[in-house]
DNA sequence: ACCCAGGAAATTC
DNA sequence: GAATTTCATGGG
């Protein structure tokens, strides 16, 4: 297997993007570099300098890898625009200078934000990592694909007890009966209008407001998508008292990861 | 023992 | 219809 390599990678930190709240299937090794799996594709990750390592990939994926970091995109460019729209949203930027908004597996987003839903992250890794141990195809080195749709649509959700995430077996079941019956359509919901493919999603058992405007930024980089969890409500209500979110525009969901980030490494700043 | 976690469904008022 | 309770699980 070889190494693919990407030069001149601006505004791009690994730690940051992989450990922010966005994707739950990246681990930090001993020697700083990420191991994950994406669209069933295992691969170490790590910088030097401003060049991008992707180690045990395949050069005919390269577009894949420059896609799921979304390397197309001038993200100085667009800290820019969102800085002179608030202080604090400059601020929050400054602090994860290198955060990027991944252009995740759509159904694995669904399933990860399902699984999110009154739920913290260290948890979260667990079950989405038992989910892909348990029920997803081996692909070498005790390493597992995400498991798809169809494969979990044969299950019960008696059959998820192994992975322990309590009362959402019957929504993750729900959505893979959806998406493998052709119901929930992820491709055609990446062409939708804001408002109809949000209301799509949340045909869902399982999927309200806020875990479809997850699925909309992670999965189908909507990036006006602007999703208010517990640490977004707390956030907006001390740094942006009365500012309606679309404030922030067409990148209101970076908006958002910079401030998530934020607010989640300075609780003291945003408990009463 | 209690409270909370990248919420949403079910129930009650 | 809007407000409250319940839903599993694990860590602090």
């Amino acid at each position: 297997m070889s190494t693919l390599i990407f030069d001149k990678i601006q505004d791009l930190s690994l730690k940051e993007t992989l450990d922010c709240g966005q994707c739950f299937r990246w681990k930090e090794r001993e020697d700083g570099s990420f191991f994950g799996v994406v669209r069933g594709r295992a691969a170490a990750v790590h910088m030097e300098g401003d060049r991008l390592f992707i180690d045990g990939a395949k050069e005919c994926d390269r577009d894949l890898w420059a896609d799921y970091f979304d390397l197309s995109l001038d993200y100085a460019d667009v800290k820019e625009q969102l800085s002179v729209i608030h202080p604090e949203m400059a601020s929050a930027a400054r602090f994860a200078p290198g955060i990027r908004i991944l252009r995740q597996e759509p159904w694995e987003a669904l399933i990860s934000f399902i699984i999110s839903q009154n739920n913290n992250i260290k948890r979260i890794t667990g079950i989405v990592d038992r989910l892909c141990a348990h029920f997803g195809d081996p692909i070498g080195d005790g390493v597992f694909a995400f498991p798809t749709a169809e494969q979990l649509a044969a299950l019960s959700p008696e059959d998820l007890m192994p992975i322990r995430a309590g009362f959402r077996h019957r929504y993750i079941i729900d959505a893979a009966q959806k998406t493998a019956d052709g119901t929930i359509d992820l491709e055609q919901i990446r062409h939708l209008p804001y408002d109809a493919a949000r209301q799509t999603l949340m045909q869902i058992t399982g999927v309200g407001v806020k875990v479809a405007d997850c699925v909309l930024l992670y999965g189908l980089h909507r990036l006006e998508s602007f999703p208010l969890d517990v640490w977004m409500k707390r956030a907006t209500a001390t740094l942006f008292d009365g500012m309606d979110p679309s404030a922030f525009g067409a990148y209101a969901g970076i908006a958002q990861q910079y401030i998530f980030h934020y607010a989640r490494s300075h609780p003291e700043k945003f408990i009463n």
